[in-house]
DNA sequence: ACTTGACTCTCCCGTTGCTGGAGGGTTTAG
DNA sequence: CTAAACCCTCCAGCAACGGGAGAGTCAAGT
């Protein structure tokens, strides 16, 4: 075991690059043992080494070098930086929960555009029949005009934004067109329970109902809307209230996308 | 709805800072609608807030500016940009599962210091029974010097490092003391069944054992194992081997601490 | 003693996504 | 006509280094 190191030596020993090493000396840090006064040749001793060990621990926990400073100076046990660790435990706790609702978005969007895109390939925009499964919407209900659901979008996105585990849908409680005083509730499907000024949160039942995905732009609706009723009426299906548009791909969150390639499913619950 | 915004207008309609504006228009990901020539003010237009909504959302996702211009520059589609959708999200997953390592260590950490720290002041280092848990761990065993322990530990924490789940300790399995031919075998609690090269892994039994806790360093362990011996024996108890010590404090994940407060609890398995 | 090659020094720039400020020109309201 | 509000460009700085230039230093071989 020698006892001084030059900067490459010490290196060498700790895993610490001479960059880093210098830099740590410029902070104060981990000051070299000595210092030539004539060349400014940095020379550490096996002490140092310890300290570098502890420097790099905390590195490794992603310590800022002040805190790193500030540990150094007050502390030689790990009692002394109780505090620290459970202030740098938070910031990480922190970082991660963000971390995790940016990946739920971008999950969310990807399960999104992969099963659009699925029944973009795929093609198959006939009526059909299926079974729903009750879900938890978080939704806020409104009577006027439907240009106006945007507004509910944006503001549900806003209070429960972190919790949406689905596609936007609108639940519809007229059983007829309405020009301005239409009675519609835009929605979110949610994993939690949450409660919300203005929203209301609840279970939505499952159960029979006929679909039909809607092709293009959202002033098109119409004509889906008719051929589904059509449908519903040889099938002699009675209806029931709120009928439901889901919004397999709409505006997206990111870009707004060529309306030609919306797809929205309508289902129309059977009664009975 | 005004069509020519002026830097601070745009500013107040997007939320974007004028730094913020003037920086996206050098990296040329938010270019003004027109730039008077003569005094250098930017114009924006009403189509460039929806790019500039664009931009937030991407950012708000943590997209560094350059995946954004090339977002911008290839897509006008979220199906377009599923591929870097789905790296941003490789690259996050990344980030929570290596912050998630450093918040186990860290709480690991604290929990060490805390039971140590209320040890150190409730201070009950008597001869006790208690019964233990099965546990899993994994353990390196080796022949030789007690004082070799230092590079097994060292080796387990780089292969089974991020699933440790409690506090270090090593079995002995040879009923007396031995200077050189010490039969034993350091371990660490872990808390996922992992197969590593020369590194055992298994459930240690439960049971009821005599424990002691010995207080200081490490070469008076002799004091504290005769005080427990001499315990057992008045019991007349038989001892099962290996015998255990755990390192309830020791020289810390960064720290070495002050031997004086090590604490070391004995754990001699009772027979039958 | 001299050269060569390895080592070291300081200083400066670049990274990322901005923020803040200095120093100066422009516009608009009173 | 002036003061406030707005805009411009350029420079510095943040965190934790890495890269490289240009110059000095050290140890070994000749």
């Amino acid at each position: 075991m020698k006892n001084s190191y030059s900067i490459g030596e010490f290196s060498q020993v700790t895993g610490l690059s001479v960059k880093t090493l210098r830099f740590y000396h410029e902070k104060g840090i981990l000051v070299p043992s000595s210092v030539d006064e004539a060349t400014g040749y940095r020379f550490y001793d096996a002490g140092k080494i310890e300290k570098a060990r502890v420097i790099m621990r905390l590195r490794q926990m992603e310590f800022a070098i002040e805190d790193i400073a500030a540990v150094l100076g007050e502390c030689t046990d790990e009692a002394d930086i109780l505090h620290y660790l459970e202030r740098q435990k938070n910031v990480l706790q922190q970082r991660i929960q963000e971390d995790r609702d940016i990946v739920r978005s971008l999950t969310e969007i990807i399960a999104t555009e992969k099963t659009a895109r699925q029944i973009l390939e795929e093609g198959h925009y006939s009526v059909e029949e299926k079974t729903l499964e009750p879900m938890l919407v978080a939704g806020i209900r409104m009577k006027g005009k439907y240009s106006d659901c945007g507004r509910a979008f944006g503001q549900l996105g806003k209070t429960v934004g972190r919790y949406i585990s689905g596609k936007a849908l609108c639940l519809y409680y007229d059983g007829e067109y309405r020009e301005d005083d239409a009675n519609f509730e835009p929605c979110f499907p949610i994993r939690k329970e949450i409660a919300a000024e203005g929203v209301s949160v609840r279970t939505l039942p499952g159960g029979r109902c006929l679909t039909l995905i809607h092709r293009g732009a959202y002033d098109q609706l119409g004509r889906s809307y008719s051929k589904i009723l059509r449908q519903a009426d040889e099938l002699k299906l009675k209806i029931s209230l709120p009928t439901r548009e889901v919004y397999v791909k709409g505006p997206g969150m990111i870009f707004k996308g060529n309306p030609k390639n919306y797809l929205t499913e309508i289902q129309l619950p059977i009664d009975g």
